[in-house]
DNA sequence: TGTACATCAGTGAACGCGCGTTCACTGATGTAC
DNA sequence: TGTACATCAGTGAACGCGCGTTCACTGATGTAC
């Protein structure tokens, strides 16, 4: 059966969120053209009616994802102007994340999507870089604010803040899902509190 | 040029350590039998002589990763009874691994090595999931010994160990390696003692 | 209102490449007599 | 000491499969007149 012709935004958006499907399913090893097209409906060849290619797929859903890293940021600065509240948001929101896109440590944290490929490894490369770089600002804004302590060095407290995140995100693809991601985040976030914000007991 | 004939003990850890040497530098997708045949100097073919196949030689690399991690907890054990010390100890035993070794992080934290074989999915999983087990171990004989936190959650602790490690196994990748690792883990050890050392200011 | 044409996503067959694996054969080394 | 044979790692050609990609063609939809 011929599949309903579909303009082009429509079937990009289709393929990219197949593609994230697929890449949180079974990882980026095995996400295929075939796979995808399947997915959508279509048959593989028509893929290169959007795309140019399977590079050109994997750069797309890249951007999307280090989209999804920004708007996080930039909606936990907006809700609330203290760093710790913040920091708290964020954690909450990348959690979420994770819960909702299981393809994100796929793709972040795995070399599937960069082997081979130097010029991506330097964006997923980027997209960490700047995470942390936006993680030390807030930071260092707290230390200005008096709720964060002094002592605290701002790029190895946004190191630790990942840490928080980034081995629940393998535990969480590791255990198919099983693991509980919120109730390991309520845990951590008072421990965490306690490295880094100035005592108030 | 024909290849000095030698015994398999031998070759197979030639093969190993070759296979641990190209997924360190280009990832596992791209280790290929062609690539660890070069870099024995032998013939591709010449490979199953001493495996069964690529799957053969996979298993055997994450069971030699599995092996030094243990190693590594044995070890920090054995130097000293008490726990913050044990755990100081095993941290940086961590950090000079994945310094030495860079196929580490694509092993254990990528997709990689599992994608399309469900149980060495489960290998890795145990792997971290022991490995989790063990420093959850040395934090509850902590609490018990009086130098970690009561309210202190090992579960939740030993991630938060993990924590440390993974993001720079991560950035070290992505930076190919300039990053140091070693600066960065004297400084989050204070950190993170503060958050479940019993307080002795 | 109806007809002719342009557009472009979709189709299916075919191609080519990389790569793991097989297999008959080679030849150096060690052992038995 | 020398000869015949067994062993087994190494060789090279060939195979087959998966998969990304190409390309001529199709056919539904929209537009111009």
């Amino acid at each position: 059966m011929r599949a309903k012709k579909t303009e082009t935004a429509i079937r990009k958006n289709q393929i990219i969120r197949a593609a994230l499907d697929l890449i949180g399913s079974k990882g980026v090893p095995s996400l295929s053209i075939a796979g995808i097209a399947e997915q959508v409906g279509i048959v593989p060849s028509a893929i290169y009616s959007h795309f140019n290619g399977k590079e050109d797929i994997l750069d797309e859903v890249l951007a999307y994802i280090k989209n999804q890293f920004l708007e996080n940021v930039s909606q936990a600065r907006k809700k609330t102007p203290k760093a710790l509240d913040r920091l708290q948001i964020l954690l909450t929101k990348q959690a979420h994340m994770l819960n909702e896109n299981r393809a994100i440590p796929y793709v972040v944290f795995a070399d599937g999507i960069y082997t081979g490929n130097p010029e991506r490894k330097a964006k997923v490369g980027e997209i960490i870089m700047t995470f942390l770089d936006m993680i030390q600002k807030i930071i260092a804004e707290g230390k200005q604010e008096g709720s964060i302590r002094d002592d605290v060095i701002p790029a190895t407290a946004a190191i630790m803040f990942i840490g928080m995140i980034m081995p629940v995100a393998i535990i969480l693809t590791l255990s198919d899902g099983l693991f509980d991601i919120n109730e390991h985040m309520k845990n951590v976030w008072p421990v965490f509190c306690r490295c880094i914000a100035v005592n108030n007991d």
